[in-house]
DNA sequence: GCGTCGATGTATCGGGCCGATACATCTTGA
DNA sequence: TCAAGATGTATCGGCCCGATACATCGACGC
């Protein structure tokens, strides 16, 4: 579905808004400053989803008038916001494998349950690996066609996707041990 | 400009093209394999990239009737279309430098002069320490605040960059060391 | 005081990408 | 002989985002 997009959006925005109340401008600016090199939202996106979460009641304007008239308008998660939120870290499906996704759902890994931690962590291991093992049988088919520089290319590419594997791999083992020191207590 | 994307497009189809004659199918097959990790192309964009080429001249279409009636329309590069193979080859600006297009032009390197690979990677380079700088800054201003999973998650995208710089610096010292021996000869 | 520059702030539009889909043929193997 | 999956051509609609417009604010120099 494309609606697998307007669902981290959504994530992106309600999860930033669950801490302070923030209007577009600075909400643009942390979450940026939260993905860092992930990803990057565009006004064109923002407030457009800012309008549907105000419609459906998931978050509230206030316009705050400063002493000075300036006019910001501040959202604010509702209760239902908050409901939805928590629906959205909880039922973490296999579009959070994704590239788009994932560095979202890991921003707000301090608001998400272990268990699920846990499977996003691991699904997004084997989306990397069965990408890495496509590539890697389309190398094998067609390595003698191609040229030194296509071969770096290729080799780059294939080494940057498997440092991501042992960083999750690393990630999956702490997330592993933390669980089994707090379950014998 | 929205055309920058367009003319990625259109060297990823005329690079391919010039090899050998191929149709959608398997240029978009051969594309894919060729770009491996770095970027995938729908058909949604090769169909009407084709289209538009094959308006401009550029490329011909060719129905070689096999023995069983099967229809393929294969495309082929005209004397055209190489003059602007060659063109997108040599005036890469710095669109080249964005994720989107470099690894299209990187993979083309051995149909590019010298001079020019080297002032794309140099570009690359440029462009990728740019932004760590930006993020490094936002990170400085908003460490406090972050908690240790999006910390992690910054440090890992931090070093997936730096790494990508320090493969740019390798071959940037390869591209100089093999231009200086070409030049005592 | 005054001009100006960059940051802050809200908002929209259109070009273009791509996932999904439809449909047809060929090959493979059970 | 039938099904499944690869090969092959093609389009459509939803949605993303760069570019843009417009306005205010703080700081700085002069």
């Amino acid at each position: 579905m494309a609606t697998d997009q307007r669902r981290v959006l959504e994530l992106a925005v309600l999860g930033s808004l669950h801490e302070t109340p923030l209007h577009g401008y600075e909400l643009r600016k942390r979450l940026n400053a939260l993905l860092g090199m992930f990803r990057a939202f565009s006004y064109g996106s923002l407030y457009p989803c800012l309008k549907t979460l105000l419609e459906r009641g998931l978050i509230v304007e206030e316009h705050p008038q400063a002493v000075t008239g300036r006019s910001k308008i501040v959202y604010k998660l509702t209760a239902e916001g908050k409901e939805r939120l928590q629906e959205l870290l909880t039922q973490a499906g296999p579009a959070a494998w994704e590239d788009e996704s994932f560095g979202v759902h890991f921003a707000f890994f301090r608001h998400t349950e272990a268990e699920v931690r846990l499977r996003i962590l691991e699904g997004r291991r084997s989306r990397l690996e069965e990408r890495l093992e496509n590539v890697r049988a389309a190398l094998a088919r067609t390595r003698e066609r191609l040229d030194s520089y296509t071969l770096e290319l290729q080799r780059h590419g294939l080494e940057s996707v498997e440092r991501e594997v042992r960083w999750l791999n690393e990630l999956i083992a702490t997330e592993r041990r933390a669980s089994n020191e707090a379950s014998d207590e």
